[in-house]
DNA sequence: CCGTATCCGATCCGATACTG
DNA sequence: CAGTATCGGATCGGATACGG
């Protein structure tokens, strides 16, 4: 899609890696393991169907994703994190979701917390 | 700038404070300590004036950067990364950093690392 | 050395409609 | 349930020129 080839240096590549708004917000649903599309859907405020699409392919293509396609009926895809790259970059997701959470206490926005169960 | 009022998850708010494909290298060329802009944009390779200083000011004016200014001759001004939520996203920021590496490795891009003294 | 201003193409992302 | 296709406004980021 757009990694290129002349890189200058590692979080370049990162960031063309994870760039876009839901990307980060998707690997952090997919914390505890399988998630499948329609789940993701439900579970994340205000994403489209196509973001969803969009930017789970791309984090499956560069492989931070897995995608598993169960046969049978009723058709059944799980999305996951990857055993190395996925899980390493939830590291850094899981650091960014308590900055959100401190940020969000700091600046009088503790409702959205309390409406996630967080706090 | 663009920080709005009514986000519904942790991760969205933190997405905004960093987003922009600049602001991980800077934060990571921040982690010793003080930097002054001439440095920063001999040491970014390919960025700018503008933009560091842009995506510089949004740092700032997020808590993550800090911007000390020197009176005196030469005028000196140095930025570092805040002591609290600076060094929390830098966390995360090494964690992509070491991502980078990896996949540099894993596909045929060691010179940049070497080049860096990386490897 | 430190910063500001403008112009402009590339892309991101939301809305919407349609398929297996 | 799981996807694809298209269109258009908003934003991003590179180039360039100028000012403290």
């Amino acid at each position: 899609m757009k990694i290129r080839k002349d890189y200058t240096c590692p979080l370049e590549i990162v960031h063309d890696l994870t760039k876009g708004k839901w990307k980060p917000i998707i690997m952090f649903q997919l914390r505890y393991g399988e998630v499948s599309l329609a789940d993701l859907e439900r579970n994340i405020q205000g994403i489209s169907q196509k973001m969803l699409i969009e930017q789970l392919n791309e984090l499956v293509l560069y492989g931070i994703v897995n995608k598993e396609k169960y046969e049978g009926y009723p058709l059944r895809v799980e999305y996951s994190l990857t055993q190395d790259r996925g899980h390493k970059m939830l590291g850094a997701v899981l650091i960014m979701q308590d900055i959100g959470i401190d940020y969000m206490k700091d600046n009088g926005m503790e409702d959205v917390l309390k409406d996630k169960g967080i706090i």
